[in-house]
DNA sequence: CGTTTATTTCTTGTCGACAAATAAAATACA
DNA sequence: TGTATTTTATTTGTCGACAAGAAATAAACG
């Protein structure tokens, strides 16, 4: 008599499910296997993770409320678009948050915060070292996403850690298209950074935070430049 | 025969449960009306509403998501606590927010914007010269909202509103506590706010939302420093 | 052949019910 | 009487099913 198979590991605690949905998809979205426009189908994804429809809707309506999908009532939800056109509001706030955070990072770091610190900024140089950019793109968030936490504002640290979300999606597409020598000049100004933070020199960490955002910046709009010629119809 | 009574307005479109009921616990939680630690239970808020636990859940999981209430796993969820031992870093957040939407607006408003800016200022106004509380607190908001948006920066609105919201349940606490004769000078500042913005003052915007925001927070303050020694036992 | 109307299809929104997890109550035990 | 253990109760998390809405398709009509 044949045994009976069972599904691998069909065991899931009981609230697991949110996060586990909510967290991967989220990653899709900000690495863009799930490029804006692409629609989210409930069933779909019921099937994919072999569970009901409420535990995907809940991780769903949360994704909504971050702007991250897009929800039309009772028809399609899809991936939001990014906002080219308004992209230098984007700007004026990613490099406002750059600065009030390593400015509150030079300001109220504890000992404890450095060490960790420091630790990312070990593992963003291991990623440009082996110029990998996927991985360059995560740990620069999380790089600066400690030095926000040594700044101690919950406020500030929730709309960087969102802008630089958001801009995980917009950085994917840097990458994509041109590969320079540009991001260990990047590790360089992070150096720099963390000296101006360990030293509580709050104007230095300001001065930089704003400069090495310029360069970001800059970097981009560069790119979008470059796009926008190729665009003309010929 | 009797005729069969039915239950008077039983109808509600399809997708509007959710905002119903997502629009008036947030408008209890920030009114105080729910104060925090108040016991959030989703069978309870079913039966009020007269429906399923599903549109309530999802309303719930939308106001966990701003941090208005929040959810122990598997166990109850209530409304969140003001967390008064770092309340400087929202005066820290919201200052900054009050300059920054401030100095935009008076860089980028449009024709249409200040019609609207100066009829929230006529409610608060009129809020003010009826000693009315909870309009103050509610047309203030508002208000400053319109500023933020005249700003055209949407990062920078979505966290100001945010704050302003947050803000509405400490303001709820300050005006029950006393009234005073400050809400006329709050009137006085906000037309001086109109003036700079109208005429694309930004150093006068920024000079004056940043003392609007040092003239808030400073009676706050003075309020908790009063209750702190209230709470002090004899 | 083009336009309007009916039908189908597909997705979401809502419901009632059940199972798991935890707290509270009750019981057993020293 | 105090403590540990079992039982009950309450609340949440998940499920499958059904109905409403809107787009896509088919049909009717000029």
């Amino acid at each position: 008599m044949a045994d009976i198979i069972v599904t691998p590991i069909p065991e899931r605690k009981r609230g697991s499910g949110v996060k586990l949905v909510y967290d991967l998809l989220r990653d899709e979205i900000l690495d863009l296997t799930l490029p804006p426009g692409s629609p989210i189908d409930e069933v779909q994804l019921a099937e994919r993770f072999s569970m009901s429809r409420t535990p995907i809707r809940e991780a769903l309506v949360r994704l909504a409320g971050e702007g991250l999908i897009d929800t039309l009532p009772n028809r399609s939800t899809m991936v939001s678009n990014i906002d080219f056109l308004n992209l230098h509001t984007f700007f004026e706030a990613i490099t406002l948050m750059y600065r009030m955070t390593t400015r509150l990072a030079a300001k109220h770091h504890n000992p404890g915060d450095l060490p960790i610190i420091r630790a990312h900024q070990a593992e963003f140089a291991k990623a440009v070292a082996a110029q990998d950019a996927l991985a360059m793109i995560a740990t620069n968030r999380d790089f600066h996403a400690a030095i926000a936490e040594a700044g101690r504002n919950p406020y500030f640290t929730a709309l960087f850690c969102r802008l630089l979300d958001e801009g995980r999606r917009i950085l994917r597409m840097y990458y994509q298209s041109f590969d320079d020598r540009l991001p260990q000049r990047y590790a360089d100004e992070h150096e720099e950074m963390i000296t101006a933070i360990a030293a509580r020199d709050v104007d230095a960490a300001d001065r930089l935070a704003k400069s090495h955002a310029d360069q970001i910046v800059r970097q981009i709009q560069q790119l979008f430049a470059r796009d926008q010629r190729q665009d003309i119809a010929l």
